[in-house]
DNA sequence: GACGAAACTTTTGTATACAATAAGCCCGCC
DNA sequence: GGCGGGCTTATTGTATACAAAAGTTTCGTC
């Protein structure tokens, strides 16, 4: 069958000799979902990934452990984990608790930032506008995942900062899933840097209304049609037999 | 040292007999963190924890791992996985992200609740009440979280759903731990009576509200004043050497 | 040729053994 | 008597073996 993520797995950067833990399983995993290298569905094999890291399925078990905590992967009992599939609408919900999420974060943190902090967020939002100016698509994606890890990261409440932190990834997810077709990229061309602005101006609600729009343009860009359900309708009668 | 809790542990409930998981293990020691019979920095050994159950480590760890990331216990690598003990400061932002998420949620809910968890949330209110009369405080809180959960669970966002149901355990935590000494219950009458009539009703921005004066209440009957931060200092000094 | 059952294979769940690390302890030294 | 080094012990990290379950194939029957 499909064997042949493996070799892209270890392309995914030198595995063999380093000391290999669980999160270096998690990260390459996570990373390799996140550039559709593994499409949703895709069976994740104990045995096979503890092969190809070299390691024994105990450390395979609790990264896998760890990417369904993340939403990563979908893993039910006596079944083989597998990339998830997240369905149309609960790609609509998680862009909303986003937007409240990150909303919030960007309005306690508009003002509040340090010079240094923000001269980072800053280089990010360059170095994806550059990204995108070359063409360099994984990196662009590369930078704007940072830049709003950052946000994360600083946010004076740290528990919506996790929070944050999980629903970024899962948008990103979602948003390589459902991308419409011809678009090579979900790039919105000043959207960062305006959020910037208005954050060292220390206006929250224009903020707030910067991530509004932004997470809205990116969701627009998005193909949530649902009667493109086929995605949806293979995953379900195809692979998973209940649902609760 | 310390070796009574074993006992305790068996009291929540049978255990030898049934088939047991490692999903009654997270059960268990998660009513009990929640019960104040595991109080905060409790050494949570895993073979001890085999021994009580019955099951070996493997089962074990999984049940850990799985109450780390409810961020009911605290697992620092080759270090005995102990009962946490959320901060002052990381109190205050459970709480304010509680008051953003779950009052998102209940205004989402104001009018779109069918009748029957309607009355199943009724019910869960009057359990309270009647709890509370007869002093019964277990019985109390076991209603109270029952009903935030019954909330989480029909939220028509089934992703701030999921984030609602781990704060309102987070919440119940640190509510246990920083109730103010000479307080018998942290009740506030009238509250869930108010905030489910509001739901009924179909007003959003009441029942946001309501959500808002009933988490700041709550917060208000806690002693999160920084000056009594002996139970910081003894569990940062005492026990954990190094906190990033 | 289609259907169904039984063996066979694959894969996960659990227990256990061994290695590595951290914590506790004792003893010698200053 | 206090302090530090080395030893002992307790505990977690990893690998592996076996059991149970799910999935797959094959073969016989209708």
């Amino acid at each position: 069958m499909n064997n042949a993520w493996h070799t892209e797995m270890l392309a995914e950067g030198r595995v063999s000799d380093r000391r290999i833990g669980d999160r270096d399983i998690v990260d390459k995993v996570r990373r390799a979902v996140l550039m559709q290298r593994l499409p949703p569905g895709t069976k994740l094999p104990e045995v096979t990934l503890g092969e190809v890291f070299g390691v024994s399925r105990s450390v395979v078990r609790k990264a896998l452990t760890r990417l369904a905590s993340e939403h990563v992967i979908d893993q039910r009992p006596n079944q083989v984990a597998r990339v998830r599939a997240p369905s149309i609408e609960e790609t609509r919900e998680t862009f909303d608790a986003r937007r409240l999420v990150e909303g919030e974060v960007v309005a306690l943190l508009a003002g509040r930032l340090p010079a240094e902090p923000l001269a980072a967020l800053a280089e990010q939002a360059r170095g994806e506008v550059s990204a995108f100016e070359r063409g360099d698509e994984p990196a662009r994606i590369e930078h704007s995942l940072t830049l709003h890890h950052l946000l994360a990261e600083h946010s004076p409440n740290r528990v919506l900062g996790a929070m944050l932190t999980d629903l970024v990834l899962r948008t990103s997810i979602v948003i390589a899933l459902y991308k419409r077709a011809g678009l090579a990229s979900c790039y919105l061309e000043g959207d960062h840097s305006r959020l910037l602005t208005h954050l060292e101006a220390g206006d929250a609600e224009a903020a707030r209304g910067d991530i509004h729009d932004h997470l809205n343009g990116l969701e627009a860009l998005l193909d949530l049609s649902p009667r493109e359900a086929r995605i949806d309708l293979k995953s379900i009668l195809g692979r998973a037999p209940e649902q609760a």
